[in-house]
DNA sequence: TATTGTTATACTCTATAACTATA
DNA sequence: TATAGTTATAGAGTATAACAATA
């Protein structure tokens, strides 16, 4: 697993300089969430449905609505991850043609342990920031990205 | 092409505050490039190629360590990219055994618009924040990316 | 011998279309 | 009829291993 250069692109791709920085900082976070799935084995998209599942059940249609992928692709993504004993299928008890996904206790152990593996595999880059400018960083994407739900 | 909700996964993979809002920038930011990408029927691999080779002539290898990827890989992209018209292989003149790509001019004028395209797209995300406030978030990502080459 | 690129192979990810079972 | 999920199919993206040509 080769180590990308995620420099290139963001300057490349990007219109303006904030632009630029936020296309460079999305490649180099995306990176790192890669290289975090990739040593356990688990793809972006797997990484994604583990902390979707994290603190949620969910039938297939809406696990589809979050990841923004057909629910026909939902099949594949949840057989895999079902046969590597991650999460788990069960018959909704409303709706007699939903099925309910929800990680299993060996994937709820996995999501946990990714969770703070993301939190230290960013470190040495927020750790360039001084941890004033640390909490103005994250007050302005917040402000940017809008009112979290929950 | 279903919309992403980027704020799901964010929320659950990070850390802490500033990890949880780098993941969260970093989702909404590869979804408007997914999304631009798309638009012109291209993956984000061939958006990051047609991006790494705008201003530059590489090896089949030398593409593969930009993109952090196998030079097996490369030969698929480039198969389909030239396919396309977008870019181009040309002997090495240096190396018997290399081969260079580089933008064809349909390619080239495709990463121009493209370019643009991804400012005008990331605009409505950037200009929630105040003029003083965007160039105080660049700063910050610039301090936090380290120095550019270039 | 080592390196460059391709080929062969296999698996994951993804979409579209057609199907089934239920509502 | 409409919705939930699966299956069938096809294509892109990716890696590993083996290979040919060149260095």
């Amino acid at each position: 697993m080769p180590a990308p250069h995620p420099t290139e692109h963001a300057r490349a791709i990007g219109q303006d300089g904030l632009a630029d920085a936020l296309v460079h900082a999305a490649f180099a976070t995306m990176a790192v969430l890669s290289k975090v799935g990739a040593e356990n084995d688990l793809s972006l998209t797997q990484l994604r449905v583990l902390a979707i599942l994290r603190d949620r059940r969910l039938r297939m249609t809406a696990l589809a609505d979050y990841l923004g992928l057909e629910k026909s692709t939902m099949t594949g993504l949840v057989d895999r991850a079902e046969r590597r004993g991650l999460l788990e299928r069960a018959p909704s008890a409303s709706d007699g043609r939903a099925v309910d996904v929800f990680l299993s206790p060996e994937g709820a152990d996995l999501a946990g342990r990714l969770y703070a593996h993301v939190g230290r595999s960013l470190a040495p880059m927020t750790s360039e920031l001084a941890p004033a400018e640390q909490r103005r960083l994250q007050t302005l994407l917040e402000r940017m990205l809008g009112p979290h739900e929950s």
